[in-house]
DNA sequence: GTCTATACGGAGATAGAC
DNA sequence: GTCTATCTCCGTATAGAC
């Protein structure tokens, strides 16, 4: 039933014996350790899983899994923490061009939904999930979270907004909150729904439809007149 | 250590002995279970909840909890879905009178800012988070929570805003995405960050002007010109 | 570093007296 | 209905050989 442990050294078709970097085998057992686990959190959540399970699906033994990683709730951080920074980073949509965009609208729109359609996959719904449910064990995730989609999005729409308003194109007194509300009515609104209905799958016509609404929304507000 | 449990006939100050009707007795034991569950839940989450600290919180045997409630699960679901269906009712500011208010804005302002201090009480976020967290393993209150908030506030948002247009005040298209986006731009706004950072104090000031700035971002929308 | 085997506690749930 | 005492299993973590 378990996943078998592989031996380390193996033949080529030559007879010549394959020796892996043992470094590198290591490494391969790590990283074997945290995509099990992760898989093991994101089902089971932190309190319910168990470091068997974890072991199991990993094909490592336990006692490797506690010289790695030290304890469960080192682990968890270690995973989630890694898993919420690679997925930013892999994400990054980037609010770059923004300011200079010919057709501030269109191009808000464009990536308004390429983020909601980020955040609403249902892996990083998951996760979403699981941070939220045990913020109040491991409130450095919590902090972690909101700092990178702060760091990756709010920060560079806040900057893009600032910058149109300096040139004419917007009048925006505040440009946190104006960006705060641009996020919460278009990506928070389907946000929401899929948050307490997981089993949902997105609607792509209806996301578009929402996308464009909150963008108007945003618009008939700060636009200049 | 742990809570005694009290006998259940004592004497009163002449020497008669009080005695408590016997029905309620194992009512206000099922009541002290639904307490220390609460409790117990909403400091550690589901799985890590201890069915020995809820029997010793509420001072019954577990035996009597069991005889109750069957299983940590039911015992679960009976109480976190009590208490979502007594908060929510308990609460009702009601969208009832806004259609027929003389000043929409005002009207506005006042209603969404009584849902986002009601919605914000620590009590309430630390409910929606444990909901959240649990929620691929209960998905019953996910669906009850959504519900809850739709009945009790989304739909009748909805109503008076179909009324608002039918009158000429606004001018609404799609009335649900429109009170889904009053809605995100207003109580959204302070409740993600409340989401993901519980420690931070409500700070009434930043909601007044939250509040009263997504109001005017709708009405800058929707107000008929 | 990695394994097998095990220590040790606490979990959910129940039996049987009253 | 309620209690005390207990069953059984699974949890995290570690000792010691290789």
């Amino acid at each position: 039933m378990g996943a078998q442990t592989l031996p380390d050294d193996v033949l080529d078709a030559y007879g010549i014996p394959v020796l892996p970097d043992p470094a590198s085998a290591t490494a391969r057992k790590r990283q074997a350790i945290i995509d099990a686990a992760l898989a093991e959190f994101l089902a089971e959540g932190y309190a319910a899983a168990s470091m068997d399970a974890i072991t199991q699906r990993s094909g490592v033994s336990k006692a490797t899994v506690y010289k790695h990683f030290g304890s469960k709730e080192r682990l968890f951080l270690a995973v989630i923490g890694g898993v919420l920074v690679r997925t930013y980073a892999g994400v990054a949509p980037g609010a770059s061009g923004l300011a200079e965009a010919p057709e501030p609208r269109a191009a808000l729109v464009r990536l308004a939904g390429d983020w909601a359609r980020t955040l609403l996959r249902p892996d990083i719904m998951a996760l979403r999930r699981l941070v939220i449910g045990e913020i109040d064990r491991f409130p450095q995730l919590g902090q972690l979270w909101y700092r990178l989609t702060y760091d990756m999005y709010n920060g560079p729409l806040i900057e893009a907004v600032t910058a149109l308003d300096a040139r004419g194109t917007l009048d925006v007194p505040d440009p946190e909150l104006a960006v705060q509300q641009l996020v919460a009515a278009t990506v928070g609104v389907p946000q929401l729904v899929h948050t307490f209905a997981p089993a949902t799958e997105v609607d792509e016509e209806a996301l578009d439809r929402q996308v464009a609404s909150g963008v108007d929304l945003f618009l008939a507000r700060y636009a200049r007149a």
